[in-house]
DNA sequence: CGACTTTGACCGGCGC
DNA sequence: GCGCCGGTCAAAGTCG
């Protein structure tokens, strides 16, 4: 994907460096057309001096800004490679673990692998990769085989939720989240640990559709809403393509014209979309870069997000249409150069 | 009138 | 076995 194609080209050049342009071309007229008086030849040469002196002090800050939107781009690679690379590795644990049946046996232990998701991601990993090594204490091989088979479970319904935080306004008391997606709320209830009512929604979109998402405000930080999907959408995202899968488990997330950051929690990284920054500053992109992207999703999310969060900028559109219109009164300098040297 | 939300009741797992 | 708690059901209510 073409960085350059992502961003909004259509900038109004008929800005004040573009005036540049004018004000070049005028004092060339003004030598064609009054060549007569050796006085007003004076004037000419001294404006054109001024005019000169101006297109190279343009000029150099075009250079300047040219320098940094090439600083831009190459970061910009940089974090899409680190990104490609972590995303092609998530693909490959998926395929490992893929197995799209979840065991009755598994829902039943929903809440024991949740609360050991919630709290030691870690540790679980270690002790999946000790089952998976398929040696195991006990002598009896069907216990041994159902284990494994207990610890696989746990592990694919692990690869199947994801969590996605919400930030939005903290007056809000509404638990939507807007991912893209058809949800019908089946149910609400106040949980021991959370003041906070905690919503369950299923995916409405299609009937025979598995995936159920719970909501939460955070306890810490009221303004953030946690979103936790389980399993997978077995139908196409009903929403239009300017959504960004999210998540291993294919959540959509339709984030609009609304720049947001980003952080990803697939049994462990938590997406964070902050819907309240209207603005958002270059701290917000590089905390969503830093962040750990699990989902192959998140990559086309996150340069929507900021083609979106360049182009809303006006600084660095004003910039851009300096550059561009800089490279034109370079053009335009050397032609009149070339000009003068004629007369 | 159908789709969606609300909310109290119910169920099953888990810890003591 | 009992109580607690999270998750789900389903009837009633609401809305467009």
């Amino acid at each position: 994907m073409e960085f350059t194609s992502l961003l909004n080209t259509s900038l109004d050049l008929n800005t004040e460096p573009l005036r540049f342009l004018d004000d070049a071309r005028q004092p060339k007229q003004e030598v064609d057309g009054n060549l007569i008086g050796l006085g007003r030849n004076v004037t000419v040469i001294e404006e054109r001096g001024a005019l000169i002196e101006e297109l190279n002090r343009v000029s150099a800050e075009n250079k300047k800004l040219t320098e940094l939107l090439t600083e831009v781009c190459e970061s910009y690679s940089e974090l899409r490679n680190q990104l490609m690379e972590h995303t092609s590795k998530i693909n490959v644990e998926a395929l490992d673990n893929s197995n799209p049946n979840i065991s009755k046996t598994a829902a039943s232990r929903k809440r024991k692998a949740e609360s050991s998701i919630n709290n030691n991601a870690n540790k679980d990993n270690i002790g999946i990769n000790n089952n998976s090594n398929g040696h195991s204490e006990s002598s009896s091989s069907d216990e041994d085989s159902s284990k494994k088979a207990a610890a696989r479970e746990e592990e694919q319904l692990k690869a199947k939720i994801s969590r996605v935080c919400v930030r939005t306004e903290a007056s809000d008391t509404s638990l939507i989240v807007k991912d893209g997606y058809q949800w019908r709320k089946y149910g609400q209830k106040v949980t021991r640990d959370n003041p906070c009512p905690r919503a369950y929604f299923k995916c409405s979109f299609a009937p025979t559709c598995p995936v159920k998402k719970k909501v939460q405000r955070s306890l810490e930080d009221q303004s953030i809403v946690v979103a936790t999907y389980e399993g997978e959408h077995n139908h196409t995202n009903p929403s239009k393509p300017e959504t960004a899968t999210t998540s291993g488990s294919n959540q959509n997330l339709t984030l609009g014209n609304v720049p947001c950051s980003a952080s990803i929690i697939s049994s462990g990284p938590t997406i964070t979309l902050d819907l309240t920054r209207q603005k958002p500053s270059q701290e917000n992109t590089r905390s969503a870069s830093r962040g750990r992207f699990e989902a192959p999703g998140i990559q086309h999310y996150l340069v929507e997000q900021m083609a979106s969060t360049l182009t809303k900028d006006p600084n660095f559109k004003a910039a851009l249409a300096a550059a561009i219109s800089g490279k034109f009164l370079q053009h335009n300098n050397n032609n009149n150069n070339n000009q003068t040297e004629n007369l």
